[in-house]
DNA sequence: ATTGTTGATATACTAAAGGATAGTGCTATA
DNA sequence: TATAGCACTATCCTTTAGTATATCAACAAT
């Protein structure tokens, strides 16, 4: 776990601050990151299941996406050794706990909408 | 404010939920926006301060990502009228408020740091 | 034999982001 | 008169992100 003081020692030091919100922020960003991890949220998937859930995205995408997802340590992918094989893609503990940065995202963009995206 | 039910609906909908998260990832992605943000979380600066405060920054990043967090709301520009001109840049309230989810991010990058960048 | 399904990879391209460098108009100071 | 500071802007170039399209190997069903 994070410690407090720990915390409260990055967030007063403006170049460890930038450093840990880069680490969070090179996991989510992304054109199908998010697509991807909002899809997984509802359980294990596979790859085609992915595809035509994640309307226009491209093998090649999907299959980049997934490695760079896996090697974050953001989702598992498991191999089982069928006749075609099977495989499947799920979160890990460490991607289900995106929601502690996903949930005030979602918060503080639905204000920003009301704020000035709203008077366009 | 955003409510709790609204949060919810939005959540609940993958699509919307992407959207939401997508508006906030605008605003503090590019690679010096959070750098300014930062600078910035200490108190008002002038262009020539930024430039100083911030290594390796061009003037036309500076001017270009500026231009950006203002049309976002994130933060006020204000020229004076002296000579040669004086202009200030400061977070508005809006922009302040990005404590909320950034605060979530550093913890969250933190952690990753300590599960998967550690064994590097 | 042909077609379809699985989970991808290869090659070539376009678009977007960012960097390098120079220059603008203004004025105070040496 | 030359130099420096202020707040930028313009032009060109490189690097990174993403798209389009074709293909692979294994097999199963028609």
């Amino acid at each position: 776990m994070v410690e407090l003081s720990e915390f409260e020692k990055v967030k007063s030091c403006s170049g460890q601050f930038v450093l840990a919100i880069n680490d969070t922020l090179n996991v989510i960003s992304g054109k199908w990151k998010l697509p991807i991890i909002g899809s997984l949220l509802y359980g294990k998937k596979r790859f085609r299941e992915l595809e035509r859930d994640i309307p226009k995205i491209t093998p090649r995408m999907l299959s980049k996406e997934l490695k760079d997802l896996e090697s974050s340590g953001i989702l598992k992918r498991t191999v089982f050794d069928t006749i075609p094989v099977t495989v499947e893609y799920e979160l890990t503990q460490s991607g289900r706990s995106l929601n502690q940065v996903l949930d005030p995202m979602i918060k503080w963009g639905m204000q920003l909408r009301k704020n000035v995206l709203g008077d366009r």
